[in-house]
DNA sequence: ATTTTCTAAATTTTCGAGATTTTTATCTAA
DNA sequence: TTAGATAAAAATCTCGAAAATTTAGAAAAT
């Protein structure tokens, strides 16, 4: 079970980073020979990501990694912004300066990648840090909200969503604006400004909305 | 895999209604011979309803049934909330005829229901007969919002909640404030006043946070 | 040339047995 | 009597092969 862990782990990084394609077919045989495991223990593990949404699973036909669906982005955005705006003003509410300090942490690392990335003229290098970065620094704005249940919601969002993302937007063109919303997140979780937090982490997400009539519910509501 | 959709949909109807004790285990062996069919599928639907979070799974010691656990309970009730509240006014906005029909309708039967169990001495046989509704009623409640991630998100969730919720309550004390509540729901969505079905979704649900300080972050938002 | 039907290959799904681990029962010593 | 160790029993986990299903390719028909 220790191994079957490692696989699974290893196959989820794999399908949140760019080494499948959208739509590609998840052989088990082939997956079998390459983790040395039998076709059952595969089997179980694509199950497992199956209902995490991280692959598509069609009975008798196997299994996928999921299509590019613009619409699942924008389904899985707003779910971001709906969970980490009610993350975060818990947070702000129960966190204390622990929680305070860990984000101000998690906002550093970030920031110092951020700055690193723009000085370069290739930033390949240094994109999975980014991610992981910056999935970090979302998870500790929501992480003293007091609610596991609400925090794991947020982590499978999160995958699928990352994975929708892997392919699309590989230049990071918008890095130059992350810098600033994620201080500007920041400065409104320290000030405990549970509105402008709100409004914030709301517009931070947003840009993934582009071109999109359709609006969150609480988004006018906010004004 | 027909018979395994079966057997899945069979366990997760045990697992959501009063069949088994929490915390009680589920031996594959047992389960097998039941449904005649090999320990790897049953091994594979457990793990399926793992991770949806209503079996509980233990390396090298098998499933079990979900303890009761009052913070998990408050957890569910809270995510409710928010995916209700979200899910009810997007549906206002993008609903249209259709929706408000089929809203109507779902809470006709469950007012019929509520009724007929309200007259009787031993409403036992209605019991399961008014899960349905009650759920059916949130469902449709939520069913136009236009979005199927959220609507997924929702049952999951109200599969736990209904978990929890499964061996207590059962005599329906609790009903008569029900009928009411969900005519003012009903109500306040056909009247498309975002702000007081919000406010009557909150209030109906928040019934089971009785005697906790916990609360909502969006809840102080609404006065 | 296109569609349909049939056959062979490849893939997925089920299954039961052997290996490993946990649990229970029994025995011994303090 | 209790605590710890040992052995027996029961359960879980892994595996590879057999059965069922789908896919691909060739031949036949339109």
């Amino acid at each position: 079970m220790e191994s079957e862990n490692k696989i699974y782990r290893e196959l989820k990084k794999r399908l949140t980073t760019d080494t499948y394609d959208h739509g590609q077919k998840l052989r088990a045989e082939v997956l079998r020979e390459e983790f040395a495991c039998s076709a059952s223990t595969v089997r179980e593990i694509l199950f497992r990501l199956a209902s995490e949404g991280l692959v598509h699973f069609q009975d008798q036909r196997g299994f996928r990694v999921p299509e590019l669906s613009p619409t699942k982005l924008i389904e899985l955005t707003h779910m971001r912004i709906l969970l980490e705006c009610e993350g975060a003003v818990l947070s702000i509410r129960q966190g204390g300066v622990g929680w305070e300090a860990s984000l101000t942490a998690a906002h550093h690392k970030l920031s110092h990648l951020e700055k690193r990335i723009h000085a370069r003229e290739d930033p390949t290098e240094l994109v999975d840090l980014w991610f992981n970065s910056e999935k970090e620094f979302h998870q500790t704005l929501i992480s003293a909200c007091g609610s596991t249940t609400l925090k794991h919601m947020h982590s499978l969002i999160y995958a699928q969503f990352r994975q929708q993302l892997m392919k699309a937007d590989r230049r990071f063109d918008f890095i130059s604006n992350n810098i600033q919303q994620h201080s500007d997140i920041l400065e409104a979780a320290l000030a405990a400004d549970e509105a402008l937090t709100r409004k914030r982490v709301h517009d931070h997400l947003a840009r993934h909305l582009t071109g999109q009539t359709a609006t969150l519910a609480s988004e006018s509501d906010a004004e």
